[in-house]
DNA sequence: TTATATTTGTGAACAGTTTCACAAAAGAAA
DNA sequence: TTTCTTTTGTGAAACTGTTCACAAATATAA
């Protein structure tokens, strides 16, 4: 049972990450083990739920027993891609950008922040977290030399298509975008929008219809 | 057919905050009418989807023209509760707490951060965008007195159960985190989390699966 | 060694979501 | 008016994702 053959949906990709973070912290307290039943309270899932989405990828468990902590994680590295480094780059540093540059999580999951690029003269040559902010023009043929794999953009709304173009034209084939803008990108290039609002507009209508 | 029968689906949510930028645009536009096709491509849904998201709440579309541009907005704005204003507290207010406190988007769709608050003596009593920083200990009677609908916690992940705990006691309904950590909340609390290196972990997924 | 208890892995049933397809309604043209 | 075109609204069909239920495998206890 190899590699897995099926389409993966984005809910179970989802799961894995939770699983991944909830594996982590049993290894931490030395567990070595762990049932699907424990591992799916833990989260509010159903254990089926987890043997299924696990299943996708071989069957990794022991019967009575449940799933080695170590072995299932470190596999579920390797589907995910987590047991190798990232580099990332950052586009815009400004309110938003620059906490992200701050953000330490991302290095711990491997997620390296090596370039950042803006706009501004004011900004361009600054120092960040030991790294220093780059020309904006660089970026398509900075994103090539330095063998970037992510981008994440938090450009404004109106200067994000341009910065998107830019580092598809580099050959960027994954990128985080904070812009509220639907960017337009090749059929081969995953896009993700992380957009605050919306999320404020699923709060507003679960308080909206609460009595209904 | 009025009001809401059944029960709307997550994804339906999610694509109405997309019809509601598209139709704010085109009202920008001067546009009176909008078919289900053209409002689909904008987004790379289908037309029936965005027929049948419509439908649930009634139905505002003239056969042979399409939808009339600022009925449907309103008619979507009063759906999601868009048309009011909301009351926000946020918690931390370190890297991301800063860059959401200066976030104008918020404002404009109406999510009017009141309060915040943090626990750092030098930063109480400080000033961010007009807001007096609060002490997180006045937390819960706070949120009470000025009538906050919505709590965005971006503190540590240690803080973050505790800063939930408090804002559930005073009554809240609705939480945004930030903080990389599974909140307990009781049934009646919606609770959405922002986390933005399973984002990234998404990303890693399809490049490590590109080929396969 | 045998019996009993756990727990996985997985087809099958079920539930939820999306797409299809078309009648009905309205607009536009003749 | 009549005809033709467009587009909605919606059941039904197709598809996707979740839960069920149980045989098989292994652990644990006697
Ligand atoms: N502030 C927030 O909390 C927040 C939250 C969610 C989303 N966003 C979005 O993130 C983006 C940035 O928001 P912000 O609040 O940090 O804005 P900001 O104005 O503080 O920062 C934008 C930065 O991008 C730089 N920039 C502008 N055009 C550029 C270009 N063409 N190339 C490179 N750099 C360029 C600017 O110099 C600035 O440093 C916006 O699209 C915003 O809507 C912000
Ligand atoms: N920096 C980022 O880009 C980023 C991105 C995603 C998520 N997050 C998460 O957001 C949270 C905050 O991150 P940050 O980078 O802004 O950290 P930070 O340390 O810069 O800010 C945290 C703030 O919370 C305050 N605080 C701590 N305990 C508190 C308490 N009990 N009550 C009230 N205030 C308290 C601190 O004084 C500080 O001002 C963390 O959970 C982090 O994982 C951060």
């Amino acid at each position: 049972m190899p590699a897995q053959l099926k389409k993966i949906s984005e809910s179970t990709i989802h799961r894995l990450s939770i699983y991944y973070r909830a594996l982590a912290a049993l290894e931490k307290e030395n567990r070595t083990t762990i049932s699907s039943k424990e591992l799916a309270k833990r989260d509010k899932l159903t254990p089926a739920q987890v043997r299924k989405d696990l299943s996708f990828f071989g069957s990794f468990g022991t019967r009575g027993l449940g799933y080695p902590v170590v072995e299932l994680r470190n596999r579920i590295a390797e589907i995910m891609g987590l047991n190798r480094l990232w580099n990332v780059a950052l586009v815009g540093v400004g309110n938003i950008g620059s906490a992200l540059a701050q953000y330490k999580e991302f290095a711990k999951q491997g997620f390296n922040i090596k370039l950042i690029f803006d706009n501004d003269l004011r900004k361009i040559g600054s120092n960040h977290k030991g790294i220093i902010v780059s020309d904006v023009r660089n970026l398509k043929s900075m994103v090539v030399s330095e063998n970037i794999d992510i981008v994440i953009i938090a450009v404004p709304a109106a200067s994000a298509q341009a910065v998107c173009d830019e580092v598809v034209a580099g050959g960027i084939k994954a990128i985080l975008n904070f812009a509220p803008i639907n960017l337009k990108v090749p059929d081969d290039v995953v896009l993700r929008n992380q957009n605050m609002c919306i999320e404020l507009e699923h709060l507003a209508f679960a308080l909206n219809n609460k009595n209904r």
